[in-house]
DNA sequence: CTGCATGCAAATAGTTTGCAGTAGC
DNA sequence: GCTACTGCAAACTATTTGCATGCAG
């Protein structure tokens, strides 16, 4: 029912590739690289599919950062630039247990907010 | 330099009395009823003066919501009906240790994503 | 072929901002 | 009285959506 187009393509492949945790600005502009009559709409289009379907993570923040790393970890993000950056070194682990009396849990995400060190300078 | 107006009053007084999330939306609705022609851009203003200064603390989702408790807690947002609780009783402990590799961090927030029980039935 | 996915552009939602008038101090 | 704050409306930004066309299966 689904189908494999070059733009889901081309759209998974960057934020495979990529460490960073591209804005859906970002990635448009590096996907239309490849292929360039991509639209925006499209890449909101194939980035909310692939949030729904579990393959990438959202990062909510004033603009929406996305994550192709599923490896449970924190960010943080910097105030002043909008950088966001992984923090697999937390002290702490978030246990989330099925916690019935709120709801049902299937996610979480843990967000640092502060100056990053190049800001700092 | 900073003045106490009517409107700061109001909105800071509705976010201290109320035990839930409310939106922008919701506060510029709520503090009408007391001041009819105040309007959403003041609303806006005020709300981020209040979270500039630290008084109060934006909860950052789909459209923001705002939180008048200053306690360290968590909270659950229903990916449902979008409704925000609080979550003091999470088993884990956040410890942000000034983590002088990535820069200052100075606030945290950890949002559990899941159905709430009231959109489950 | 069939109909899901795309490109385009217009629409929407949330939030910010410029400006002239208002009201704290 | 000075000037920060407000109301209003327009502007802006991020994201969504309707529709005709394109292309994967």
């Amino acid at each position: 029912m689904t189908r494999n187009t070059q733009q889901k393509e081309a759209v998974k492949e960057y934020l495979m590739k990529v460490c960073s945790h591209p804005t859906a600005e970002n990635i448009y502009l590096s996907v239309k690289k490849k292929i360039p009559n991509i639209s925006k709409g499209t890449v909101y289009r194939v980035l909310n599919s692939f949030v729904e379907s579990g393959d990438i993570k959202e990062i909510l923040s004033d603009v929406s950062h996305y994550d192709g790393d599923l490896r449970e970890h924190a960010h943080f993000i910097c105030k002043k630039c909008g950088n966001v950056s992984d923090l697999f070194d937390n002290k702490s682990k978030i246990v989330y247990t099925e916690n019935s009396q709120i709801g049902k849990i299937d996610d979480w995400q843990l967000n640092f907010y502060g100056i990053c060190k190049k800001c700092l300078r």
